[in-house]
DNA sequence: TTGTAGGCGTTATCAC
DNA sequence: GTGATAACGCCTACAA
């Protein structure tokens, strides 16, 4: 097994000492061209890496690295912030360790208490719909943390979300605008932040329209694409709702399943943009959340903090934009294929 | 600015010796019940977090890290593929920091450097399509590496692949069956190693199935959604092909975007499966290839040479699935809309 | 069962 | 300009 050479290696092979080739390995000028010469030969004959790890632990250096503690890698929403993340953090010379809680609360915290104990130089974390660490009694010190898409629980962090009650407030009054009256919520569960907000958007645009634009009619069961496609086929059977309103990309899917699968289709926005939301027939209406932006966001905001920022910490709220294609009117005729 | 409390720290708190504390934290079970437990009551007091990033420069300990270098973080593909790596070395207490390169020979030479000299524990590399690293001039010692999407070019790493060709013949072949005589191939540049075998597995079908299929129609522009678009969009118009392969998720999207502008489609089979291709009219048929089973296999071929795996470096060739769905056959009557 | 001495690879201090 | 020497936080001998 092969040993990793250390300066200590270059520097007998080079005839200098280790701190010289300290020196030249940091990029240092004062040195002599000639031991420098003799120091780079000797690097490329040892083969000679650096250990950044073993650098790191030196006061004042680290490891130059953030983490992220997301609730799936694999959804393209999660994967979009990550990439954004990931993107302004190299530039600024950091890697990023990613990290997936799948919602769960002590996977979170155990992901979270890994990073701290990894000597992360910051921290962007989505909470569990469940959490259960309180950041308040976390020992200091504690990296620059930002929190995503949940207000901030405590004092010592900044957040950037985005506009969820806003931006669902437009869409059900587009849903209005077009002429329903009997629009239906389809969503995920309400311990989720984001949910309880987007409904709460829901029902201030019911409200703001007047008895014409109906009750409320809430589903909130919609947990995967296939239940939400269950549920939206019960309502085109029963005939409960005469729009709807999905609240995020599963439901929004699973709604133009069920439409499929009925041969026709209702009024419908949907929560999230997804790539082939062009594609459909009509074209899916959807309210967008800029999140290539949420991450650059969360990432400037870390390194602005590593850098010295000492301003109050704050909460972001960017805005959503509602983009309408088609499916938020009904049909042309009696129903035709969704 | 407050510093973090070091083993010294609590062995002073709780006069004990600083080894001793070490001992509690490894969990050590030789350790009197009266001094853990003063152990245990400094820790929670002073808020000790024992510095992994420190502990990894002494032999025999490592970060417990894995560095994963691909091309696009925001690509559903690579995303599940990380997520799945993820999920198996999380299970096996390794963190994994995860790298774009976006298909820059130099950023992807400069990532992985940066992971070498982090002294992450495994590597698993998607080298950009010119890669300009050549591994054998790379200096021992390498952590295990894992090549994934291109054959090995060294003989010091594993691989894992998708039976490109494979896949590409099968759709081929099925479009072959439908009474297509002159199937397009709309893919990227040649320059990306699963272009030209899906090429050549399109083109070996084309050969097997004689004259009465027709000659190869090449086209290899097709980089974005966007350029797909336009091409398949021309080719509609002049009629050069009556049915296509598209050889991956952008020319599929790309291809059915230009059905749904000129009203009419041809039989299509495209490369790799996409969340809303059920929701086509008709659905469409694509080859599959199970990413997740991809990435938990070089995973595993990492975790398993971290164990002391030393069995002869291989590739791995996963199968891939044809699904038929009915994009592949030609339009009922006179062509209906895509 | 506990403590002391030494070293992991690097950087900082401070003489020369 | 260069080089001993002492940290950094932790862990592995080995001794008590």
């Amino acid at each position: 097994m092969l040993r990793n050479p250390t300066m200590k290696d270059v520097a007998h092979e080079a005839g200098v000492s280790l701190k010289t080739v300290s020196r030249h390995v940091n990029g240092e000028t004062n040195i002599d061209p000639g031991l420098a010469e003799r120091i780079s030969a000797a690097i490329a004959k040892l083969g000679y890496r650096r250990n950044l790890s073993a650098a790191s632990i030196r006061p004042g250096r680290t490891g130059k690295t953030i983490g992220l503690v997301i609730s799936d890698l694999a959804n393209p929403y999660y994967s979009t912030l990550a990439r954004a993340i990931e993107s302004v953090a190299d530039a600024a010379g950091y890697l990023v360790t990613i990290a997936s809680s799948e919602e769960d609360g002590r996977r979170h915290d155990r992901l979270v208490d890994r990073l701290l104990e990894q000597r992360v130089d910051g921290l962007i974390v989505v909470p569990p719909r469940r959490a259960t660490r309180d950041w308040s009694e976390v020992a200091a010190p504690i990296p620059p943390l930002v929190v995503l898409d949940r207000p901030v629980p405590y004092g010592g962090a900044d957040a950037v979300l985005a506009d969820n009650a806003g931006g669902a407030r437009a869409a059900t009054l587009a849903l209005v605008a077009g002429g329903a009256r009997r629009i239906a919520f389809v969503g995920d569960s309400p311990d989720i932040y984001t949910m309880r907000e987007r409904h709460a958007g829901y029902a201030a645009a019911l409200a703001e329209a007047g008895p014409a634009a109906g009750a409320p009619l809430t589903i909130t069961t919609a947990h995967t694409r296939e239940q939400a496609e269950r549920e939206v086929g019960g309502v085109l059977r029963d005939g409960r709702a005469d729009a709807l309103f999905t609240a995020n990309n599963r439901a929004t899917i699973g709604a133009l399943l069920a439409f499929r699968t009925a041969g026709r289709r209702v009024p419908l926005v949907g929560f999230d943009d997804f790539e082939t939301a062009l594609l459909g027939d009509p074209p899916v209406s959807v309210v967008s959340q800029d999140v290539e932006l949420m991450g650059r966001t969360a990432a400037g905001l870390v390194l602005g903090r590593l850098n010295g920022d000492t301003s109050a910490f704050a909460t972001r709220v960017l805005p959503t934009r509602l983009i309408l294609r088609g499916s938020e009117r009904p049909p042309a005729g009696r129903g035709s294929a969704g």
